[in-house]
DNA sequence: GGCCCTCTTTAGGGCCTT
């Protein structure tokens, strides 16, 4: 499956058409040994509440410590919880360095505004991962995530990764998402402080070097991304620089406003997905779900829109970005 | 909470996210 391509005569435009559902990328390459996880095999029993599909309960275990360079003493403790992914095909190990995770803040990435001013092939330093979280409710200072997906669009193996969280609280909202307290306030369900580690690792396997990744979310600016900054700063980590974030509703907005449309006419994903006649995999609001939906709806928005890569890129923003709105006012 | 629109800007309501 590939994006739609875009393309101006004798011009150079980089578009989505250049992430393939297609390469392979094995987690394996780019790991230590002191976190671990596991991904089992892809044939196994559907998970309650989940998606029609062939929904994977796998057990995991979780290994923490010390660093492995500087000698120090290592504690090890087992976490079982179970990370949920509907593409792994084949038995995977992923280990996290925690000395590893600190050293995310000291790699010297490219200047990608730079990039697209020489017309560099940013491609090559690019990934895109597009990511939906299910949460207790809406306000991200009371609230809690209970659910993460991400789907790397150049595809390939493990190129997708969903895993509940426990929040460690009574889940108010089942109605919405059908995720219980039952499913997630259990041991074997990781906390969140427990999954980041896993989670950056993850995304780290997936980055190119030196390169950028692109995040992409459905109304991320005012949920997704404060909600994941909130999370990461609670357990007292930071969103590594090389990540930055877009959001497709305003890229909705954008196209229904060209297209002579008033906003009541429907951005959310749903109507969104109407419009492209696009159906869900699974239940919408499952973040995996909905993760695939926006995938396609992203690929269609940017073809409406005739927006090249560079052009998406330029509409990105930082955790940054919003704390200083914040403090504007 | 941010963005957008309008019966507007010294405001208010609706949409979008769970």
């Amino acid at each position: 499956m590939c994006f739609s391509i875009l393309q101006v005569p004798r011009c150079r435009i980089h578009t989505l058409a250049n992430f393939c559902w297609g390469s392979s990328h094995s987690l394996n390459r780019t790991c230590d040994k002191i976190f671990r996880f596991r991904l089992l095999g892809s044939k196994a029993n559907c998970l309650e509440g989940g998606y029609s599909k062939r929904w994977i309960k796998r057990p995991a275990s979780t290994k923490t410590g010390g660093s492995s360079r500087t000698n120090q003493e290592s504690k090890s403790t087992t976490i079982g919880h179970e990370i949920l992914d509907e593409t792994v095909s084949t038995r995977s190990t992923l280990s996290i360095n925690k000395t590893e995770v600190s050293e995310f803040h000291r790699i010297p990435y490219c200047d990608i505004q730079q990039m697209i001013a020489q017309n560099k092939d940013i491609t090559k330093f690019l990934t895109f991962i597009v990511f939906d979280i299910e949460t207790t409710g809406f306000s991200r200072e009371n609230e809690r995530i209970i659910e993460i997906a991400f789907q790397d669009l150049q595809g390939g193996e493990n190129s997708t990764f969903q895993t509940l969280v426990n929040p460690g609280r009574h889940v108010a909202n089942s109605h919405i998402h059908n995720i219980t307290t039952h499913m997630v306030c259990r041991s074997d369900v990781p906390r969140m402080e427990e999954l980041i580690p896993i989670l950056l690792q993850y995304v780290k396997s997936r980055q190119k070097p030196g390169g950028y990744v692109i995040f992409v979310a459905h109304n991320a600016r005012t949920f997704d991304v404060p909600f994941l900054v909130n999370e990461f700063s609670r357990c007292h980590f930071e969103i590594p620089p090389n990540w930055l974030f877009v959001d497709t509703l305003p890229l909705a907005r954008e196209l229904l406003k060209l297209e002579g449309l008033k906003l009541t006419s429907g951005t959310s994903l749903d109507a969104l997905c109407k419009r492209y006649n696009i159906q869900f995999v699974g239940k919408a609001h499952r973040a995996m779900a909905d993760v695939t939906a926006l995938s396609l709806v992203l690929q269609r928005l940017t073809f409406d829109l005739k927006l090249p890569l560079s052009g998406l890129i330029a509409k990105h923003f930082t955790p940054s970005d919003l704390t200083s709105v914040k403090k504007k006012k």
